[in-house]
DNA sequence: TGATTGTGTTAGTCATGGCTAACAACGGGC
DNA sequence: GCCCGTTGTTAGCCATGACTAACACAATCA
């Protein structure tokens, strides 16, 4: 259901009206299922949408969609920024994670990767010496993560 | 899935036999679950049952949940440690997040706390710099989830 | 050995969130 | 004004993972 109100808050901030078939293609799910889940939001009176019309969110929903997106925010950028991940990966990931940060941890991560970043000099020494160490075991990550899929 | 080969680690660990009622009691889940989801684990070769008898994890299943346990225990880690989260309410999300990290990001978060938490002195500066900056945030942060979560 | 107690399983439901196939509505072009 | 293609909806299905109620087995004590 989130993510259904976050791509319905990205496509509405991209400026065009958010349709069935939009939302199918952004979340690469078949139109059916964005119809039953566009009416659930709409009992839930997250967003409006009338019969073979466009798809608004309501107040509540853009509420929700903001918090959501706040939190996929933080995600996305303490795993690229300060993990290392690439911008694919943290991008899947997020997008689930997100669903299961309360609102509390949300917040606390959000200002921990702006503590990090944004602090008075920029990246501080020690998140670079992480990323030269880390860089050392990628390789055997890969490998290790390997052996344990498989067999 | 994962959360029921993660109890039979940890009460296998603890020393006694693994049975239903055990499982279903770790994950206060009804007994008719356990037997569902060790069926579907027996079938994907994870933990070896006969009926009536007790559940016992196999060399794949082993890896697997230590796999799992790994993710939680750098994830419980984080949010405890760094992000200053509860323990109690830690251990309810880690127990969602694990799902969602993938093997690579775990290693990277299990990378990171570490490199946080065992530097060579200790508890960096920056960490209880950082901790008191939230303390100031923690009340605003409640009246904020409140109101998100009302309306 | 047989009854009792508790442990485990089976059967049948429910909710969520996907899917396809088939039908309905809207709208542009003729 | 009608026809046709695109868009959206309905109907009906599947899988996951939970539940209760009812039944089956095991184990222990008389």
């Amino acid at each position: 259901m989130e993510d259904y109100l976050e791509a319905i808050r990205t496509l509405a901030d991209e400026g065009g009206v958010v349709r069935v078939t939009q939302l199918s293609e952004a979340l690469r799910v078949s139109k059916p299922s964005v119809t039953a889940a566009v009416s659930r939001l709409v009992v839930e009176n997250l967003v409006n949408h009338e019969k073979y019309g466009s798809i608004e969110l309501t107040s509540r929903g853009r509420l929700a969609a903001d918090d959501v997106w706040r939190r996929h925010e933080a995600l996305w950028t303490f795993l690229t920024e300060i993990l290392g991940v690439s911008e694919q990966e943290a991008e899947r990931e997020a997008c689930h994670l997100e669903h299961y940060l309360s609102p509390d941890t949300g917040k606390r991560l959000g200002y921990f990767v702006n503590f990090v970043l944004e602090g008075e000099e920029g990246r501080p020494e020690w998140l670079r010496e992480f990323f030269d160490n880390i860089r050392h075991f990628e390789m055997g990550s890969v490998a290790v993560v390997k052996s344990e899929k498989e067999d």
